[in-house]
DNA sequence: GCCTTGTTTTGGTCTGACCAAATTGGAAGG
DNA sequence: CCTTCCAATTTGGTCAGACCAAAACAAGGC
């Protein structure tokens, strides 16, 4: 019934170890080729087992940010890792990196427009008809980003089980895991205007109605640009 | 020097078993919700140690298959994983899956696009006339696939360095991990008329030489269309 | 039937051990 | 002095057996 997240799991010691190796890596203090400690020596480190730091570094190495090998495990590039890597690198500094922050929105701005134009592609008319429907729902809560939220995110819920397509599901599943958590975390929390909002309902309910893929792209595209600019002044200044 | 594959990496016993297990899960061998057998059993099963079973449950962890947990892991649905397992998805049957790998090819095209508009946006003068020069040097090997495509290949990549956009690089890591080796096991490998090839070319140089990101794209996507229904050929017939 | 209990199972961790492959260091040879 | 080659050491990979706390289970009491 509810769809909460199943609570953050208290860290396993391995876990633990893994997530500060992680962030070590994340914050440069292995040269990318440079030789990882051994696991004994990381065991006695952390006063853990080999066992424990096998599992950890099983987990690193899932995100490619080493390689094992017999002889010694090696970092890698963050360049080369695997998504998975955007979260801790997010959660580096006091607050997380601007730019990065910035690419992550603008590129979740793209995914969401191919989602939304190839939605309506494919809704049949009963399912544009009820996404209006969700829409117009929106109206009275305008005012307020924590009754909006959900109710928008229901929305691109329903337009990613109409377009389908389960690449973009994972890719989006794996960013919101990394970012969307971490944003809330911001406070206080930014925040569009009303009006900005209402255009955006609008625009969106256009694209839908008239099954125009460059209406909704465009109200995406305004909104998602709406917000980076938003972001970026939240995380500048203090 | 050279940017080989660093080698598949003999399968580990806990990467063996990983791989299993995880497939085994992929296939739908058990129901999202259902409680995996325990490390004990599956150690017997596997006749491996607990720690091995452990090392390989942790990894599957990772990918957001399972939820392991005191009491037992529980099998997640796979809308829920992370990209990570659309390799192993696209590896189930004998041939890939045609409408996964249509998806792929449709989700990279719109990233390709994404990252070579903005490339062309940022580019310096000399980053630009750098590209044209690439693009001149691959037209003697229009003819050949097999001598066009790292050229290609080297090409996105120098996009993909001036876009600059960690987020959708490290997406396109997954995407290339998970899929382009696959496909490229394909035999006869598919291959794009030499006409198409060259329209294909002379749009890009078109489009980075006037900076005109329309051109660009349209010329990405016409490329990717046509490869798209080549590849639903290939995965169709026979 | 529902709640409270013991009991069992299960994951989490530790210790200590062995093997094979990789690394390293030094000896032998040029 | 540098290179070549071989042994000693280090390192990852795996195993076995043990203990704990929390969760799941089963049975009894209300």
């Amino acid at each position: 019934m509810n769809s909460m997240t199943p609570a953050p799991a208290s860290l396993t010691r391995s876990h633990e170890i893994a997530a500060v190796l992680q962030e070590e890596i994340l914050r440069g203090q292995f040269r990318p080729g440079e030789r990882l400690p051994s696991e004994r020596d990381l065991a006695a480190r952390f006063e853990a087992s080999r066992g424990a730091v096998r599992e950890a570094l099983s987990q690193i190495e899932q995100v490619r940010l080493i390689d094992i090998q017999p002889g010694g495990a090696r970092i890698k590039e963050v360049k080369e890792a695997s998504i998975s890597v955007l979260g801790p690198l997010l959660s580096l500094g006091e607050k997380p990196d601007a730019h990065l922050v910035d690419q992550f929105i603008d590129t979740f701005s793209v995914l969401t427009r191919f989602t939304a134009t190839r939605a309506i592609e494919l809704a049949s008319d009963e399912q544009r008809a009820g996404l209006v429907e969700q829409l117009d729902e929106m109206k009275p809560f305008i005012g307020s980003v924590e009754e909006l939220q959900p109710r928008m995110h229901e929305l691109f819920v329903q337009l990613d089980r109409i377009a389908d397509n389960l690449v973009v599901r994972l890719i989006s599943n794996d960013l919101q895991a990394q970012f969307v958590e971490r944003m809330l975390a911001l406070q206080p929390r930014p925040s569009l205007g009303a009006e900005k909002l209402e255009a955006f309902v609008a625009g969106m309910r256009e694209g839908i109605e008239k099954r125009d893929g460059e209406i909704l792209s465009a109200a995406l595209r305004s909104h998602f640009l709406a917000m980076r600019t938003l972001v970026a002044q939240a995380l500048v200044k203090e």
